[in-house]
DNA sequence: AGTCTGATATTACAATTGTAATCGAAAAAT
DNA sequence: ATTTTTCGATTACAATTGTAATATCAGACT
């Protein structure tokens, strides 16, 4: 019964990110803290935030009249949803095959495989 | 003066991944061993097979009647770069992050963690 | 009351993607 | 030599995505 959670797209994700550290918040909020990262004109990021709202991964509350907007989403379920179709596809299925490859690449520092280790 | 990958499309990752583990192939080689796994019709998979070369992903022989395709990327370094884009987006950016997760949602085998473990 | 301003709603438009079907040419079969 | 089959080339077409711009409407300001 986990409702299934509606693809998110690339930019869309940027938008949800921001979201998850604070909720809600109105539109210029977000358009705020994207505008350090990334940039997009304020009404692209609106336009984000509508798909969301249309695809029912985010929702609006339209008490005020400056609507704000909030995950519908956890954080959580969406990362492990992404996860296990981009590990599935690019991977071939298991984590084990994704961590060999960081490791033999070096791409993980002494520091990063200590810490690793000690959350397993 | 590493070639920047051209983006692979999802349905475009299944096509790459037959082609990675044999090559080069017919374009009917590929629609059969898709044909195993993904209900596409043998148009899909030629369509496909065209946009990544057109994409420059990979390459065609044409010196017999019937073309044989090949990967002009190794699976590993596009492996490489899918993962690098998506745990930037997704995990922002730690890696660890996301095993963190795969940990505490159980969604890893006491096996699994011993191998993972084995590998650090 | 009329105007300006800031929010929301609607519309735009090209590129990419998913998912094929049709057309044309060459080879195989009869 | 003609017909049939197979490939490859070209075309199709809607949905999603990236990236906004324009139109409208309700408060705030004068």
């Amino acid at each position: 019964m986990t409702k299934e959670i509606p693809n998110i797209s690339e930019s869309e994700w940027e938008v949800m990110n921001v979201l998850w550290e604070k909720a809600p918040q109105t539109a210029n909020d977000v358009i705020s803290s994207l505008q350090e990262k990334i940039d997009w004109k304020p009404k692209t990021v609106r336009t984000l935030l509508d798909r969301l709202v249309h695809k029912k991964v985010i929702g609006v509350n339209k008490d005020q009249r400056v609507y704000t907007f909030f995950p519908l989403y956890s954080q959580d379920e969406c990362q492990r949803a992404e996860a296990r179709s981009f590990i599935k596809r690019i991977y071939g299925g298991t984590l084990k095959s994704m961590l060999v490859q960081f490791v033999e690449d070096d791409s993980l520092s002494e520091t990063d495989i200590k810490e690793l280790r000690s959350i397993l």
